[in-house]
DNA sequence: CAATTAGTTTACGTATACGTTAACTTTATC
DNA sequence: GATAAAGTTAACGTATACGTAAACTAATTG
């Protein structure tokens, strides 16, 4: 059940290019075991790319992930980082909850423009025919 | 009261930088009027550039800001093009929906974290004083 | 064992989105 | 009328996020 993946296995299962995920590596964003020279990716691997994704959909930079992916590895221990670690997810907080505010104003907006024009394409309808 | 703006001001309005400005208008996304050489932004201009750092926030290339200004400024007179419009509209609307589903689903995660860490934060009070 | 097939590293190339001088022109101010 | 302030174009530089080609290795398959 705890399957394991080639780089390719997982570049077409996301749609991806290897170099991509490569290059991710070489960014410190994912790091996966070797089998020889191989790569080998776990399903914790595959979660982390996952991850790395939807950072991207949002429209945040590799290095941003980066910091964000540590959220996620910090083990709390040291109470001296755990305030720097609730400062930074505030912070992403915040980009988060701005651009969710433009996303329901652009709905909106294209809401406007799409009834506008299948109102001219109902009139235009009755023109022709 | 309908004012007038130079690139500066639009600049430190939005807290950009003129270069950037100038070079929204390079790529087609803004057209001001000039002045002698001197470029005049109108209170239009400014609502574009709004719109285009609402589509940098979101995460979109200029190119495909310039496509979506492109959806504001059609004047659906031509039958054959509506239905273009329509479906621009449709695929930018199904971007912006998995956007959503994105920030919600990490807001959600950021929320987990935080309250690991501020359990922990607790639990490290009440053993040291 | 020869030949795919899949993977590796290294290195250079490229598109995007500006930053940064440089050299020049206007416009405003003293 | 000199000088500063604001603006202009042109050109080169830079960080990010990969694409692409080369040259190599390891594993599989007929």
């Amino acid at each position: 059940m705890d399957r394991l993946f080639s780089i390719n296995e997982l570049a077409e299962q996301f749609d991806i290019t290897a170099r991509a995920i490569r290059f991710y590596e070489d960014k410190g964003l994912i790091s996966p075991d070797r089998a020889g020279s191989r790569r080998v990716y776990t399903r914790r691997d595959r979660g982390r790319l996952q991850l790395i994704l939807r950072g991207k959909r949002l429209g945040f930079s590799l290095e941003e992930i980066r910091e964000y992916l540590d959220l996620y590895d910090q083990d709390p221990a040291q109470v001296s980082q755990m305030q720097l670690l609730l400062t930074k997810i505030s912070e992403r907080r915040l980009q988060l909850v701005q651009q969710q505010k433009d996303i329901v104003q652009t709905l909106a907006d294209l809401d406007g423009i799409q009834e506008q024009t299948e109102a001219l394409l109902k009139a235009a309808e009755g023109t022709k025919p």
